[in-house]
RNA sequence: GGUCUGGUAGUUCAGUUGGUUAGAAUACAUGCCUGUCACGCAUGGGGUCGCGGGUUCGAGUCCCGUCCAGACCGCCA
């Protein structure tokens, strides 16, 4: 027997007890006559005891050996410290050792296994398996653990049946790159690896699975963020026989579980907010609702006074910024370049500062009277002591400027919280997006999402007016998950593809399958899927998804641990009949 | 594809205006230490200053190029 118990099992209860423990070598602490030796597994730390007067001679000459990461074995007894460690559940004993077995000797770690260890980044990552050991990791993959145990429990009780998809699909020119296989006994083909099992849990309502969930990696070849990897895992859900309000209300439910699972947050129902709204209020269809700072239209108070900046330009935007009329002129400059930066790239910031007398100091006195700027102040419900920024520009530039902005002083202002939870959905998104590089319509969400029935005899006459039964859930500022009624018989999906710039034979030999199988009596259908690793890492309080993964990728998409991707033998290009030409 | 930041001891970092033998902490090794738990004390070893080129009497420091890492923009139906 390797072991009698953990290294977080043993208290006061189990004094006297012969007991043989198994672990890693944590920390070593050699005073001479006492050596104590911190025995670390993923179940904690136990604190074994050399003593040079009662312990064999032989076992404390062991002991003096040992090093860092060691995994031994011993033999000894539970005994009550003299003194004791309050911080840790098994302070109150140590192991007196009468054996000590050596199971494997370590290599001093290049970074030490501590919850906060001296490694960076790319060494942790190097050598990930022993940054495992470090606490905050193991404790993100168990916590991730709990996460997806609580979403299968929840979905299997509803009726959610979990079927696997092909990882080996077929490569569509829609959307983001795909990551691709080249196939040895079809020469000169190749697979694609799947960026959603979009269309297979279509083909599942179709036969009549009714209830599907799957949580699934998902592959990207596109370039990474801190909240993005190119594999990356979703849960991936479909439901047959359902109309947008089942949809939400089935998944609010499972969110709402979760959040008072893993969280104990009391269930409330999550705010709902159309897609023009959320543009219109906070400049961004991922809007962060734990603090206000709402957006506030000024065209009607603030053009025409002479401001040329302002006449000009198609919007006038502002946000009041509660509590920094104080802001210093350098303060107020250091704002002024921050949405110059070419990361934000607007023009510049208009500044009113509310003084707590009730006075108005601003960057453009010389163009608008204190009545003018009150107006301001009060159409953007701001109070003494706030700080008006306004922005001016094209609509869409603008607001997303602005609400940069608006997120970097929640930073400043600590109003987002990570221990807030603020969900809702995000509904009504337009069906289609013109995109001016390609000429042609984009699906917002894909080409398989339903049109607002009552919008359908617009997507003739203009499609870019036609409102999708699509929704986005939205957790303090992050997309987690995202959905929508499908289209589910042939002829819409056929007129979609037509929008979509496909001909009538690149739609066939794309999705001739799905279009088949609409022939065959597809029932209505829609479905949602979240991201896990964002959701998790949320749930934890974090933004870097990293952390939650047990082996990530790197900025530039590298496995600096295996080193891979990796040039391939010269043999198994010939096996596949592919020659490598460099790219000039 | 682009912008910004960084690369110096095993590790995390400092290094002034270009100027003597490149430092600190930690880790590691050795010795001491009668209850430690971030143990303490002493001593010691440890450097391709990412790489290549240039300027200079002299480059960790300035210039050019390049590689690597991180954040962001584009991209992510």
């Amino acid at each position: 027997m390797l072991r009698t118990h953990t290294c977080g099992a043993l208290n006061e209860t189990h004094l006297g007890t012969e007991v043989v423990l198994s672990g890693w070598v944590h920390k070593l602490r050699d005073k001479g006559f006492i050596i104590w030796v911190d025995l670390r597994d993923r179940y904690g730390i136990t604190q074994l005891v050399f003593d040079e007067a009662r312990t064999p001679k032989f076992v404390f000459e062991q002991a003096q050996k040992i090093g860092r990461e060691f995994v031994i074995q011993i033999h000894g007894t539970v005994i009550e410290r003299e003194s004791k460690n309050p911080d840790l559940p098994t302070g109150a004993i140590e192991i007196f050792v009468k054996q000590l077995h050596l199971l494997n000797a370590a290599k001093t770690p290049p970074f030490t296994i501590e919850t906060d260890s001296d490694g960076g980044e790319e060494l942790r990552m190097e050598y990930r398996y022993l940054d495992i050991r470090r606490a905050p990791i193991r404790e993100n993959l168990m916590f991730r653990h709990k996460v997806t145990m609580a979403i299968r429990n929840y979905l299997s009780k509803a009726g959610f049946i979990d079927v696997e998809t092909p990882y080996l699909i077929k490569s569509t020119p829609e959307g983001a790159r795909d990551f691709v296989v080249p196939s040895r006994m079809n020469e000169g083909q190749f697979y694609a690896l799947p960026q959603s099992p979009q269309t297979f849990k279509q083909l599942l309502m179709v036969g009549g699975l009714d209830k599907y969930f799957q949580i699934v990696k998902c592959f990207r070849d596109e370039d990474l963020r801190a909240d993005r990897q190119p594999e990356f895992t979703q849960i991936d859900c479909e439901m047959s026989f359902v109309t947008q309000e089942d949809v939400l209300q089935e998944f609010e439910g499972l969110v709402q579980h979760l959040l008072k699972e893993i969280k104990g947050i009391a269930p409330q129902a999550f705010p709902r907010m159309t897609y023009a709204t959320a543009m219109e209020r906070y400049g961004n269809d991922k809007p962060d609702i734990r603090f206000g700072m709402e957006f506030g239209t000024l065209n009607d108070l603030a053009k025409g006074k002479g401001f040329q900046v302002f006449d000009a330009v198609e919007l006038v935007v502002g946000i009041a910024a509660p509590g920094l009329a104080d802001y210093s002129r350098k303060q107020l400059d250091g704002l002024i370049d921050w949405v110059k930066r070419p990361q934000v790239g607007a023009k510049g910031l208009v500044w009113v500062k509310c003084n707590a007398d009730g006075s108005f100091k601003s960057s453009v006195d010389k163009f608008f009277s204190a009545e003018d700027l009150s107006a301001w102040a009060a159409h953007l419900g701001a109070k003494a002591g706030d700080l008006l920024l306004v922005m001016a520009g094209d609509t869409t530039a603008t607001r997303t400027q602005l609400s940069a902005l608006r997120m970097h002083l929640g930073d400043i202002l600590g109003l987002r919280d990570p221990n807030v939870f603020a969900p809702l959905w995000v509904t009504d998104f337009p069906l289609l997006e013109w995109d001016e590089e390609s000429k042609r319509f984009h699906a917002m969400h894909h080409p398989f999402t339903a049109p607002k029935p009552e919008e359908l005899p617009l997507l003739d006459s203009a499609p870019e007016k036609v409102h999708a039964n699509a929704y986005d859930l939205v957790l303090n500022g992050n997309e987690i998950g995202g959905g929508s009624i499908r289209i589910h018989d042939a002829a819409t999906q056929s007129k979609m593809f037509d929008l979509l710039g496909f001909s009538p034979e690149e739609a066939k030999a794309q999705f001739g399958f799905l279009m088949n199988a609409f022939q065959y009596g597809a029932p209505p259908h829609g479905g949602i899927a979240f991201g896990l690793d964002r959701l998790v890492a949320l749930l934890g309080g974090k933004e870097i998804i990293r952390d939650f993964i047990a082996f990530p990728k790197n900025n530039n998409g590298r496995d600096v641990m295996i080193d891979a991707p990796a040039p391939i033998a010269p043999e198994q290009l010939d096996e596949l009949a592919l020659q490598l030409q460099s790219k000039t």
